[in-house]
DNA sequence: ACCTGAACACCGTTCAAGT
DNA sequence: ACCTGAACACCGTTCAAGT
């Protein structure tokens, strides 16, 4: 065993990553996911082949955004598992799952690929998923045989339109599934 | 007024349409609306200058073949509107219109982004839509203040979930949401 | 170890020249 | 009147050369 430890990452290195992820995330909520990395490389004032070096897909940068951007998400579905109305808190997962996904253009499509490099986000967000319907079945709030993959498609769906409608009106058509899904 | 009638097009002219049209259809439904536009052109044997010469825009193509493949599902529209159980006859236009925007990937999105190019079609499927939500109102079929914008949203959603998830998931949530929308 | 930016590839779009 | 295809523009991606 000689290899060498991993080395802590050079500093301007690391600003630099820092900056891409600030500047995408930017660009991305203004053009979506489809916009140019060139911008995204000039914005963050670094040449387009450290972008790469640091993001070797774009999908790699999607990942590493919502790896930063879910953790916020993630604990307040853990923490939606705790409360004493299981429909509501399923409700309001679907909801924030939604306003969170519809950030950017184009993530719903990036989520529903399932692709590899985003499949540490998808699982986790289908687990809370499940844990959450599994809870408003046994308390008889939910209608027929909802599953967890129902509710990962209903979010998807519903961040989908949001960026191609009005919110309000996007929110209208998940408020519609939401009471095909829940009883009263 | 001297200006000269409208002369029927040129006999290649015609051909060349019917060659692009033809193509272009199986092309986007291999892969999508954002295919290469070049790759049709080629397939149906003509120059790219030409596919732009009968279609300026990717979106005037797509009107195109839209305004063949429409014919068809606005007679059933229309049929539908003189059954007897209104409900049914707004939850079958529904899946119709689905399984008909699904052909395309892509072709969900060109519709709700309601380009001039496209406002023929969208105008007749909100209409539609609009008369059979009415007829299933009055007829106390329709849960809340569902609208007609609702039914447009949920098949555009819908049409999207087909290409991104699979059919069978995409008809679940079909389902779900018109389980929200009608009653019983 | 990381950054730079020129180089290459690919595709969308236009338009002068042909028939 | 319509077709052709070269020409231009733009952007994604790679990689040899620098520090």
């Amino acid at each position: 065993m000689t290899g060498a430890a991993t080395r802590r990452p050079r500093a301007d290195a690391l600003r630099n990553r820092e900056r891409l992820l600030a500047e995408a995330d930017a660009v991305f909520r203004e053009q979506g996911t489809g916009a140019s990395l060139e911008g995204v490389a000039r914005r963050a004032g670094v040449a387009i082949g450290t972008l790469y070096g640091h993001f070797p897909t774009r999908t790699a940068l999607i990942a590493a955004l919502l790896d930063v951007r879910n953790r916020e998400l993630f604990a307040h579905g853990d923490a939606l598992a705790e409360r004493p109305d299981p429909a509501r808190a399923l409700a309001d997962w679907v909801r924030a799952v939604v306003r969170h996904a519809a950030a950017y253009q184009g993530l719903a499509a990036a989520l529903a690929a399932r692709s590899d490099e985003l499949q540490d986000s998808c699982h986790r967000l289908t687990a809370i998923g499940e844990r959450l319907v599994d809870r408003a079945r046994t308390a008889g709030a939910l209608r027929g045989d909802t599953t967890g993959a129902d509710v990962f498609t209903l979010m998807n769906a519903a961040a989908w339109a949001r960026g191609h409608d009005t919110p309000a009106q996007a929110d209208r058509l998940l408020d519609l599934a939401l009471a095909g899904m829940i009883v009263g």
